[in-house]
DNA sequence: TATAAATGCAACTGATCGGTTTCGCAAATT
DNA sequence: AATTTGCGAAACCGATCAGTTGCATTTATA
């Protein structure tokens, strides 16, 4: 029972799932036509997401509208922070060695 | 053998492999050192992040250097995009709103 | 040349995963 | 009141996973 956010985001049809409710709440039923999977194993990814708190659903009457928690998407962005500092720097490294070039020897 | 980048990451001992061969890149013996793993776990960890292109070996006598393909880890963040412009139109209607109350009916 | 070190690979194992089937429950419809 | 609809939960199943153990290979060292 140890769900993790990275792990949630793992599965292809999880990833399809959150794509999919992000712009607007769907139904279990909804979601599972959008697939060529059966409504239970659409909820036991709602399960799974829910249970990492990516999802969030809501009752209305016999329905239950499930929409994203696009905020719980930060923590992967948060994650990815270390490398983009990374990326970025080799980047002003390349710009830096660019203007070398240019202007060799200043 | 469906290699996907968002499972190799999915596992938290790769994620930690991941972070620790960012900045300078390592042996799978030193790897092996820093965590609870044998080097074979290590060993196999590396193969799957190999196979995704997350990292790559460089042969140095009879030491393997592995090290992380930084530009690899923007496919994560690619895929994040579509989140972020969400979040940030969220924040930009609660900037928009904030005005409103600050300057009602303009 | 014999030995030690660094590594990859294959076989095995218990745990987990994703999906299906079946069931039960509550809300809507007839 | 009986039936249909929408849903979650549990039991089950084959596939995959992460780790261990054992072995083979290549390179460095004695």
């Amino acid at each position: 029972m140890r769900r993790d956010i990275f792990q949630a985001v793992a599965d292809p049809t999880r990833r399809a799932i959150i794509t999919l409710i992000a712009l607007q709440a769907m139904t279990p039923n909804a979601i599972a036509e959008q697939f060529n999977t059966s409504r239970q194993a659409v909820s036991k990814h709602l399960r799974i997401l829910t249970e990492c708190e990516l999802v969030k659903g809501e009752q209305k009457g016999r329905e239950i509208y499930y929409r994203l928690e696009v905020e719980r998407m930060k923590e992967i962005d948060k994650w990815l922070e270390q490398f983009r500092k990374i990326w970025e720097t080799r980047f002003s490294q390349l710009d830096e060695l660019l203007s070398t070039i240019k202007k060799p020897k200043t």
